[in-house]
DNA sequence: GTTCTTTCTGCAATGAGTTGCATCAACACG
DNA sequence: CGTGTTGATGCAACTCATTGCAGAAAGAAC
């Protein structure tokens, strides 16, 4: 049924016959988005999202993006987290489901690698609890922060 | 320095002694947002204690709220996360930092053992990254809402 | 108790994100 | 190509949370 490969970018090839498949439609602003989409590499917020729609149309109202942005996560396209201060980050699907890691201190991301999780997921997993890798966010602080916290001190 | 006790809510009986010594004021709507915490048990979101102090004191300003927190959370009386819908959520400090599972269906919130997340924390430190369990937040389904997808289906 | 310093409060405005509703337009069908 | 159905859009209003600023008040000093 889906064919899986390595490319982030695969799913962006054919979203019009994925949204119709879904019974979904094809507009103008979804069009938009999704090539604003293409064009960032990693991860972003909402409200970044709807300024780099704007600056292709700026008719491009809020409320419009967030709602195709949930769409396209139930077509399973993107995928959305959130960042330390609650703010919504998305990023396009991976081909694996993967965790972040995200520095408190500057921001930066990292993905979690299967063996990071392994033993959490089991353990809840025997505890009758189905982890949602792609919801995992881990905070803390990157080594180069540590260091400059460290060197503060 | 600081004196270690099991009880959460050993850090309430001398809040105004530590703001004091903080070079911080003891004040009425502090004093009252401190009772509505002592009332919770388990976790609130900011929207919740906002209403919570209005019960009290009708006058209360949600900023005023939010700094007092704030506040509270630097002093280390207090941890805040972010629920899965992006929200806050603010629960007494523990004796023990500890992350949390919440149920992307029901809402449930249960904590993690270190046992959960030891080896998680132990393959992110040994590549160079703190985590602060305290911000580790894990969605996924709980034991009885899977049951219950995979009887919809 | 009066005065002074500095923190805190409350207001008003802002930003992010969501929702209800009337209108519009994809797109399937004839 | 015309038409009808149904999903999408845009607006306006709303919620949660944050911030700048002027005025209020806690607490220390006298």
């Amino acid at each position: 049924m889906t064919v899986r490969t390595r490319s982030a970018s695969q799913g962006f090839g054919d979203v019009r016959g994925r949204l119709r498949s879904a019974g979904l439609r094809w507009t103008p602003q979804r069009r938009a988005l999704i090539d604003v989409l293409k064009a960032t590499n990693g991860h972003v917020t909402g409200a970044e999202l709807v300024e780099l729609c704007r600056g292709r149309d700026p008719e491009t109202t809020p409320s419009t993006v967030y709602r195709t942005l949930e769409v396209l996560e139930e077509i399973g396209l993107i995928k959305h987290s959130h960042g330390r201060d609650g703010r919504q980050e998305f990023h396009i699907a991976p081909s694996s489901e993967h965790g972040h890691a995200i520095c408190e201190s500057c921001g930066e991301v990292r993905e979690l690698s299967d063996a990071d999780v392994d033993d959490l997921v089991a353990s809840l997993g025997g505890a009758g609890f189905a982890v949602d890798l792609s919801h995992l966010a881990v905070g803390g602080l990157c080594h180069d922060c540590r260091a400059a916290e460290v060197a503060e001190a």
